[in-house]
RNA sequence: GCCGGCGUAGCUCAGUGGUAGAGCAGCUGAUUCGUAAUCAGCAGGUCGUCGGUUCAAUCCCGACCGCCGGCUCCA
């Protein structure tokens, strides 16, 4: 009896698209276990819609295969939201292309063609896939002596599985766009063309997907950074490097602000060092021989080279080091706003989320290694501080540890991981371990947040160093009198700003919290009558230490409601000659909301409860 | 850096082998208005840059620059 067989048996078939037998989930035509104990996955799963979205991806090969012959195929995983395969073709598909296969696919779906499993020898596979030659290189480092291929129609393939019993039950889908890869996402390999496309169980899974995905673009921050007139990058000045604008200028200003208060607060000296230095000080640092490629090139000056810096850490070591530091002093804390320039490659940049130039809300820690347990503990309670202020109240963590290429000795690296495990768990916060994806010179806790739609940005990251102290020799003279190597912490909470200030926009979706917006308050006069009496009321929100500005254009009340909503203030304040008269003010919020007409007093009150205190 | 797409007024976009159009924004004037767009007029472009094909190029071809979607990379 096959699965399938017994599914039909337990009513099941209608739903079920694999089973799960044992750990492993199987292809419907397998024969059921003797005792009939399986379970059913469905397309509701996330295991059937793997499943789902990976027999799409056979289903789209089929076509493409059907109407371009020569194409050759290589592979085609289910992904987050749907699937991709990647062709070897001559010319790369175009958008009617797809439309083309997209309408192939609907053909085979309709067909209901069963989708075949079968066992061969290695042999015997290499011979079925002649010509293509993706196939055979595959074919050629799978150990074992068998393979599993799978049939739908003409179309066969090398496979693991498991897939749908047939086309028919392939949900809703959409073919998104194409975009060349590498074969085994290595650069030094042939470029690919992959087809990116959506899979969903259900016509509605999908049009929420597609809305999603609309939503995304309408938070878009390089879009409301234009609308907003937050900033610009400017073909003149040079891709990737940011101009701020005089309202993005606002909200960073907030953000630096609030940053050197709180580390003045919490222990942290504020340094400041140059843009440039000596080509030699990379050198010594190792940066020169892991990170070239990514450096602006070297300027000669008096026969000396010197470095646009990309990182900040040598010039704080230097400042350690400029005078004798006793066990007593540690640890001693700089931080820095610190504004350094990498050079990224071109087809990499992203409006402010990849930028060549970036200023980091960079410190470096020097510490005893009895004091590491504690100073990561505190560190990890500073960063989430931080980032809560924000608006940000998940994250995913993960702890990288040491890579195959590294620095220092076993015995320190390990004694690090465990500082930064014990942290963690101190914490109680719930992390995923990345083995080998520790820096060079030691392991680190990345913190990604978590935006409003539930996507992850890489912001944060805490490091532990023994490299740069071993080589720059920054010590301390210990109790016994010995020198001792230091340990360094790197770290950055909010990253570099450009791209925490992008992760906001997108977050707010450009409607920043009243304590961040560039404009608090806009004052709304219904006629020129009430010119005087706006101006006013701005000059008193301003001595009040709020940002607020007069619209007194010659324009309807609607008018100028409408340019302030779209310009996301959270606060119109409208005054017509009733509420001159009373002198008051009669607020709305951004949203629509209106709040009968109070006294500016009493408005203050309220604008006050939403930012804290006036942060200027 | 690699593959593909795109580049027309400040912005969003239409358009054609015979040297360009709309809406919004801007300017001028009228309107004095109560919670998401008042009306009228005016002005605005070396069609990304440089080369080529052609009697003629914004349109076709090439190179370069930039942007967009991916890939690779990300101290």
């Amino acid at each position: 009896m096959t699965l399938l067989e017994l599914a039909k048996k337990q009513g099941k078939a209608k739903v079920a698209i694999a089973a799960r037998v044992g750990g492993a989930v199987l292809d419907l035509s397998m024969p059921a276990p003797e005792d009939g104990s399986a379970g059913w996955v469905t397309a509701a799963d996330p295991e059937g819609l793997e499943v789902l979205r990976h027999s799409t991806a056979h289903v789209m090969a089929a076509a493409v295969k059907d109407l371009f012959p020569d194409a050759k195929i290589s592979i085609g995983p289910a992904i987050e939201n749907g699937f991709y395969y990647d062709f070897d073709v001559e010319t790369p598909f175009t958008p009617e292309d797809l439309a083309r296969i997209e309408l192939k696919m609907a053909e085979i779906v309709r067909a209901d063609l069963p989708f075949v499993r079968e066992e061969v020898s290695r042999e015997e596979a290499r011979g079925r896939f002649r010509g293509e030659p993706y196939k055979e290189e595959l074919l050629s480092e799978i150990p074992d002596e068998r393979v599993s291929l799978y049939k739908v129609g003409n179309f066969i393939d090398l496979c693991r599985g498991p897939h749908l019993p047939a086309s028919g039950k392939v949900g809703a889908y959409k073919l998104m766009n194409t975009a060349g890869a590498y074969w085994r996402g290595d650069s030094k390999n042939r470029m690919l063309t992959r087809i990116y496309g959506c899979a969903f169980a259900t016509r509605k899974d999908l049009e929420a997907h597609l809305a999603l995905l609309e939503e995304i673009k309408k938070r878009d921050h390089r879009k409301l950074g234009k609308e907003l007139d937050l900033f610009s990058v400017n073909d003149e000045i040079g891709p990737g490097l940011i101009l701020w604008h005089p309202k993005g200028a606002v909200v960073r200003r907030i953000m630096e602000d609030f940053w050197r208060t709180e580390h003045a607060r919490a222990g942290y000296d504020l340094v400041f060092s140059p843009h440039i230095a000596k080509l030699d000080l990379w050198r010594v640092s190792g940066h020169l021989d892991y990170y070239r490629q990514s450096m602006f090139g070297s300027i000669e000056v008096e026969g000396q080279d010197y470095q646009i810096k990309p990182m900040n850490c040598p010039f704080h070591i230097q400042i350690y080091k400029s005078r004798m530091r006793s066990y007593r002093d540690l640890p001693i804390r700089y931080a820095e706003l610190g504004t350094v320039y990498r050079y990224e490659p071109s087809g990499t940049l992203h409006g402010l989320l990849r930028v060549r130039g970036f200023t980091q809300d960079d410190a470096h820690i020097f510490l005893r290694p009895d004091q590491l347990d504690e100073e990561i503990f505190s560190l990890l309670d500073f960063t989430l501080f931080v980032l809560r202020r924000f608006g940000f109240d998940r994250y995913d963590i993960y702890l990288s540890t040491r890579p195959e290429k590294y620095a220092g000795t076993v015995d320190n690296w390990e004694k690090a991981e465990a500082a930064l495990k014990k942290a963690l768990d101190l914490k109680g916060l719930p992390y995923e371990v990345d083995p080998g994806e520790g820096v060079f010179y030691g392991p680190k806790i990345d913190i990604k947040i978590k935006d409003m739609l539930g996507r992850s940005w890489q912001c944060s990251t805490i490091q532990v160093d023994f490299n740069n102290p071993e080589r720059f020799e920054a010590e301390f003279v210990a109790e016994d009198g010995a020198q001792r190597q230091a340990i360094m912490i790197h770290r950055a909470l909010m990253g570099s700003l450009e791209r925490f200030f992008g992760v906001l926009v997108e977050h707010y979706a450009g409607a920043f919290p009243a304590w961040l917006a560039p404009v608090q308050v806009d004052v709304l006069p219904v006629t020129d009558r009430q010119d005087g009496y706006a101006r006013e009321i701005v000059a008193r929100l301003r001595a009040a230490g709020y940002r607020a500005e007069a619209d007194l254009r010659n324009e309807k009340l609607g008018f100028k409601i409408r340019e302030s909503q779209l310009g996301k203030v959270p606060y119109a304040l409208v005054v017509g000659d009733r509420e001159a008269e009373r002198k008051q003010v009669a607020p709305r919020k951004r949203g629509g909301e209106q709040i009968p007409a109070v006294s500016l007093e009493e408005f203050l009150e309220i604008l006050g409860g939403e930012t804290d205190k006036p942060l200027n």
